[in-house]
RNA sequence: CGGGGUGUGGCGCAGCCUGGUAGCGCACCUGCUUUGGGAGCAGGGGGUCGGAGGUUCAAAUCCUCUCACCCCGACCA
């Protein structure tokens, strides 16, 4: 080093470490529009701030959890043949509109325009992205398979961001792409993937549980989601209690069931003056809401259908939606409503309905069944459905529910969990390649199309999901691995000459040592500082005081379980480093 | 996009109805006393009251417009 250089301090990585350095600043009070517990406790422990509505600066010690995910994250990767590239912020709208998505999107993509008048979008995933640039370099299946990935801030316009990371507009993701020869290979790498990801968040100390889910937009046929367990989780998932079946309420298949039986007539009308809910007609008739056919009504991508529904059935759009295979669908808005089945909203039926109609398994073969008459005021009752209205196909369509029988397995039944989706694989297939043309010549020189997968880990959403599987009233408890830091070194005292000097050297053999630590050197009181340890969930705290030191004892603590012991000052340093060492092996 | 709500110092809020010198708690700075689970006293710094326009002798307060943020709904990897 250049001797004209000032050098105040003795080392940079040092004096960072220290509580007085850093930037750091907890709040007692409860942030007022904080809903969820992460999204409070990182506002309080000072890990982020919001900038702009879903849009959060990440504080150093925030950010020091989200670079221990997205290691762990690297290391698995790695380890499983992945390749680490980095793509850009923007895609140019062309790419998009190769795929076909720049019109499918919808406004979640943002998009913009240059100054010369190109339009782009800030990349919310990468498939466009990574598929042109694989089809620029690869020709020959000799150099197929191929995953590759990048760890990069998204940004997708949510009509409604909340719940802090948990739901931002911008949050960091990692995602994957694999390129293949066929699709056995393709499938192979998607059970890799899968194995990966539930190796890394079992590392991240997490209790999660892989679900078959719903493609959604992205497209392909095969999925499934990573969910973390927690109670404020936006996702419903359904697991069987007796076997390994568990999926996303959006996907779980449900096994047939029994049909509506009723004793059969001649279909006659009912007046139902004003009864529009199958709640409402029940009521009015005395008939129990399973005689009913429930008749919904959709625009899907610009065509109307109608859904049908036992009474007592919730229909599951996703389910309608897949069946359709529709890109778009929305409820019938009451004009249309009136324009597709010529009544007002809640007298639609089946029979005489000109549109197509989509049934569910369970009406196949009903009869004496009671529905919408296609007429104001009035329902109509008596009616099969091979008679009165003949379908050549049934789907699934209900959306299963806590308690309903597993499909997969004999005797099992549904039981209800809340996720928070923080992982999905997908196998997509050639829908990318095809559309873009990501093309490679096989043993005989033929041109062949690559078959897709597609792998995502939410970083940001992880971090959030981890505090609200982690914490107890006094704060967040990170599991070690994902701990900004190990230990937390707490001079009760700071002033005092000797307790100073012993939590110094602690600090300094902690840090020869290679642990994490941070070193509260605040003048502050005992109680405050033992309350801002409690909240930033450091997993192991020692405690050094006047009274210990005078002994030659510090105290070290484990945030999790409470459990405290008294070191030899002189040999606490090893203690500490075998506990750290010991957990994080685990 | 529809419905509801809130913008006053870094954070949490009062003041607004009924216009008249901008307040409280936390945090921050100084000093003294305290010190093993969110100390006490004294002193201090910091706010064009989201923005623009209007009414008025006078606007945080009343009116109009606008922006931001939050909640509920539709939507969603």
């Amino acid at each position: 080093m250049p001797s004209w250089l000032p050098c105040r301090r003795s080392s940079t990585r040092e004096s960072s470490m220290r509580y007085t350095r850093l930037l750091l600043q907890t709040v007692k009070e409860d942030p007022s529009d904080a809903e969820v517990v992460s999204h409070r406790l990182m506002l309080r422990a000072g890990l982020i701030r919001q900038v702009a509505r879903g849009i959060y600066d990440i504080l150093p010690l925030g950010l020091r959890t989200v670079r221990k995910i997205e290691a762990i994250v690297r290391e698995e990767l790695d380890a499983a043949g992945c390749q680490e590239v980095s793509l850009p912020l923007l895609s140019p709208a062309e790419l998009w509109r190769e795929s076909g998505r720049w019109d499918a999107y919808g406004p979640e993509l943002l998009r913009l325009v240059d100054r010369s008048g190109r339009e782009f979008c800030v990349g919310p995933t990468h498939e466009e992205v990574m598929t042109d640039l694989v089809r620029g370099n690869v020709r020959s299946y000799r150099e197929l398979p191929l995953n590759l990935y990048q760890v990069d801030t998204k940004f997708r316009d949510e009509i409604r961001p909340r719940f802090g990371l948990m739901r931002g507009r911008e949050f960091l993701m990692k995602d994957g792409y694999s390129f293949h020869v066929d699709e056995e290979d393709c499938r192979r790498e998607y059970q890799l993937m899968y194995d990966t990801y539930a190796r890394i968040f079992t590392r991240c100390g997490l209790d999660f549980r892989a679900v078959e889910a719903d493609t959604g937009a992205i497209g392909g046929s095969g999925s499934h989601e990573f969910q973390v367990l927690a109670e404020s989780g936006e996702d419903l998932i359904l697991g069987c209690d007796h076997c390994d079946y568990a999926a996303n309420v959006e996907k779980a298949e449900l096994a047939v069931g029994e049909p509506g039986l009723f004793e059969s007539s001649e279909p006659s009308e009912v007046s139902t003056p004003g009864a529009g809910s199958i709640e409402d007609v029940s009521a009015m008739l005395s008939e129990p809401a399973g005689r009913f056919v429930k008749t919904l009504l959709f625009v899907a991508d610009d065509r109307g259908v109608a859904a049908l529904v036992r009474g007592d059935d919730q229909l599951s759009e996703a389910k309608l939606k897949r069946a359709l295979g529709a890109t778009e669908l929305r409820m019938a808005e009451a004009d249309e409503v009136k324009k597709m089945s010529g009544a007002p909203q809640g007298f639609a039926g089946p029979v005489g309905l000109e549109i197509e109609l989509v049934v569910d398994l369970r009406l196949r073969g009903a009869t004496g069944m009671i529905s919408g008459a296609n007429r104001a005021d009035l329902h109509l009752s008596g009616i099969d459905q091979q008679r009165d209205f003949p379908v050549a196909e049934f789907h699934d369509l209900r959306e299963a529910a806590a308690g309903d029988p597993c499909p997969r397995c004999n005797g099992g039944s549904y039981q209800a969990f809340r996720g928070i989706e923080v992982g999905q694989v997908f196998y997509l297939g050639s829908k990318y390649s095809e559309a873009m043309g990501a093309t490679y010549l096989d043993t005989d020189g033929n041109e062949c199309v690559m078959e897709m997968g597609t792998y995502g880990i939410g970083i940001t959403r992880t971090m959030a999901a981890a505090i609200e599987q982690n914490h107890d009233d006094d704060g967040i408890i990170w599991p070690p691995a994902i701990a900004p830091v190990q230990v937390l070194l707490l001079p009760v005292k700071w002033k005092d000459d000797d307790t100073r000097a012993a939590s110094e050297k602690l600090y300094e053999q902690l840090l020869a040592a290679g642990v994490e630590v941070i070193l509260d050197d605040r003048d502050e009181r005992a109680g405050v500082k033992f309350n801002d340890a409690d909240l930033l969930g450091i997993p192991w705290r020692v405690t050094i005081g006047p009274r210990g030191v005078k002994q030659g004892t510090v105290e070290l603590r484990e945030r999790r379980s409470g459990e405290s012991s008294d070191l030899a000052l002189d040999s606490a340093a090893q203690h500490i480093v075998a506990a750290v060492s010991e957990a994080l092996a685990r």
